[in-house]
DNA sequence: AAATTTATGTCAGTCATGTTGACATATCTT
DNA sequence: AAGATATGTCAACATGACTGACATAAATTT
């Protein structure tokens, strides 16, 4: 009854791209296939975190904000800035209730007292380990049947999606591109 | 001068990721190196079309409403409901703007009077044709030096990373999954 | 020492896009 | 004829973006 003539008219034929090696489109025609994977992809994998997020009365932004500080603790505000592209009167209300709920603490910066450096709490520590838990789930799952090139294949894919014009510390961090203050 | 002690501490030690054939965590632990990962590749690529729809005075929201009704034309409202995973009241203000300036039309089902199928117009194909042509231009940069087989394993990782518990028309139709009208 | 710049915070208003709930209409199904 | 379905719409609200203006403290420059 829900029924639907499913004519697929102007996408073009790379519609028989679910057998084992795919040939990608022919030279110029359009990667409709990995653009709607991408979307799919990335609605689901989200998903698993906005659920938990809810119970604890977050959104998404929350969660950004936290991962990055945990991730990379003492981050400034204005690293965290240029991570998220965001205002920072946008930030500064998810940052607000961290602080006021004590997921996430400030500590004045030690050469430069302007600064106020962010660190996870106890608390903001196993709210992003949770959620990255679940993600890390998925991802595993997914990551399940392919072989080591497969994975470093995906791994390069991914790292060329990204803008490296302009990259913020924690991109720097990632692909250890060039003025790194390096450490331990 | 604006520096940051970047000591990655809680980070778990997969930070080596960047050369050739990188070995994934060991198990158990939480796949930071793909969270991140995904997130910039996923920003900077919606990114790409961000941009182009302001100058259109849209969102991503009447992006995703064009790029879905172009790549299956026909489809009903309520399958777009569902591809979009939003509430009707949502769809309707972005549908009725796309309708008003000529960038979709809609027709009366043929069976079921009370469908309304949609279409892109020529207008509409052009803007979304645009949109997929600056994605596909990123993601065949970063796909330029993976071999077939890498882009295979890039595909099933989508693939896989993607719900297929009540999976809508369009999954269906890029999964090929069961229950098809089959056609042409 | 004074002036300027930088890092951060905050107030106020706006916009885009999501939500819930209620209800209307046309059409199909039983 | 009654009920279910597909769509549309009104009203109110929440989240997370935005711009612009302004304040404070601390560092840097002159």
């Amino acid at each position: 009854m829900t029924d639907i003539n499913f004519s697929r008219g102007p996408a073009t034929p790379d519609s028989q791209a679910a057998s084992g090696t795919t040939p990608g489109p022919r030279a110029g025609e359009l990667r409709w296939d990995i653009i709607e994977l991408l979307f799919f992809a990335y609605r689901d994998f989200v998903g698993d975190a906005d659920q938990e997020l809810e119970a604890f009365g977050f959104g998404r932004a929350h969660h950004r904000v936290m991962h990055f500080v945990y991730r990379y603790p003492g981050l400034k505000v204005a690293d965290l800035l240029d991570v998220l592209r965001i205002t920072k009167q946008s930030l500064g209300r998810v940052l607000k209730q961290l602080l006021d709920e004590d997921y996430i603490i400030q500590k004045t910066g030690n050469n430069d007292r302007r600064q106020r450096l962010l660190y996870a709490t106890p608390k903001g520590e196993a709210l992003v380990a949770k959620l990255a838990g679940l993600q890390t789930d998925r991802i595993t799952r997914a990551l399940r049947d392919v072989n080591p090139e497969g994975v470093a294949a995906i791994s390069q894919f991914l790292r060329a999606m990204i803008d490296r014009d302009d990259p913020d510390k924690v991109l720097e961090a990632i692909f250890g591109t060039g003025t790194r203050k390096s450490k331990e």
